[in-house]
DNA sequence: GTAATCCCTACTAATCCGATAGGATTAATA
DNA sequence: TATTAATCCTATCGGATTAGTAGGGATTAC
């Protein structure tokens, strides 16, 4: 499941991404549009700036806005500082591995077998998506049956 | 995350899968194989029972044994069991569909989209993927590099 | 009858998640 | 300079979930 705290991140970029880049875009402005708990959302920001997505400006009229251009900023590196690792368990994680206990043979475990299979796929779909992707309004059409 | 719920009731049901087909296969024989607590093990079965994909035996030499071929037992079903929607958020849940309370429009959310994405390509890995795939031995020296 | 096994319900400790509180700091502007 | 509006930062908290345990009941081979 996806946190919430990925869910309005997400929306908050894509948010930002659309804005126009001549002024920071607030914190209030994004909450009220998207419903997001404005505290909340602070310290989702905080993050995202903290990891170098983001950049601020404080004070009256301050805000966020984007360090990078859209089409930069992969899926991949958003979900792994928000959510943690994309892998389903550590054992198969690029990122975050870590040694399962009750295993003892990494390679003969058949939930090692299978999850690897998934992370490698859901690794495909969200290299090839960045925040251009998802700040696109048109591109959903295709879907959309 | 795979939840250990998931994880055990995987390495279960491959151990019962590559067991013999004679005689059903007790708890504590899996418990002490796979190193899995035998009261957390107990509970997991008995879910596995109860959605019919195992059948059981009881009292001395009693035990546990699959319902279906391996073959014939799917991925997508178990996970859906043991774990709950496959889908990393409720919105694009084919099973387990439930709408967002801060999403306006759906179709419009970006979130939706990339989640759709990531949805097909894992239903795509398991639903490619049975008990006996995951039950086979050799299989996985074509992963390990 | 006894031992081994599954069946069932309830409980618990620990962790994580979503959200909030409250003040410190910074900057525009009147 | 005072005011206002914004980010910054740390701490906290209640509820939900997870991982696992307890304890006894029912069933069956021998």
């Amino acid at each position: 499941m996806l946190s919430k705290k990925t869910k309005y991140g997400l929306k908050a970029l894509t948010y930002i991404a659309r804005a126009s880049k001549e002024c920071p875009v607030q914190i209030s402005q994004i909450s009220k549009s998207e419903h997001i708990p404005h505290k909340f959302l602070e310290s989702i920001l905080l993050t995202l700036r903290k990891s170098g997505f983001l950049g601020s400006k404080k004070g009256k009229l301050g805000g966020y806005y984007l360090l990078k251009e859209p089409k930069d900023i992969l899926m991949t590196d958003v979900l792994r500082i928000l959510e943690g690792p994309i892998a389903m368990v550590p054992c198969v994680s690029l990122n975050f591995y870590e040694k399962c206990d009750d295993c003892v043979d990494e390679h003969a475990c058949s939930v090692n077998k299978l999850m690897i299979q998934v992370r490698d796929s859901t690794l495909n779909v969200l290299r090839n998506n960045t925040l251009a992707d998802l700040s696109s309004v048109e591109a959903n059409d295709n879907i959309v049956k």
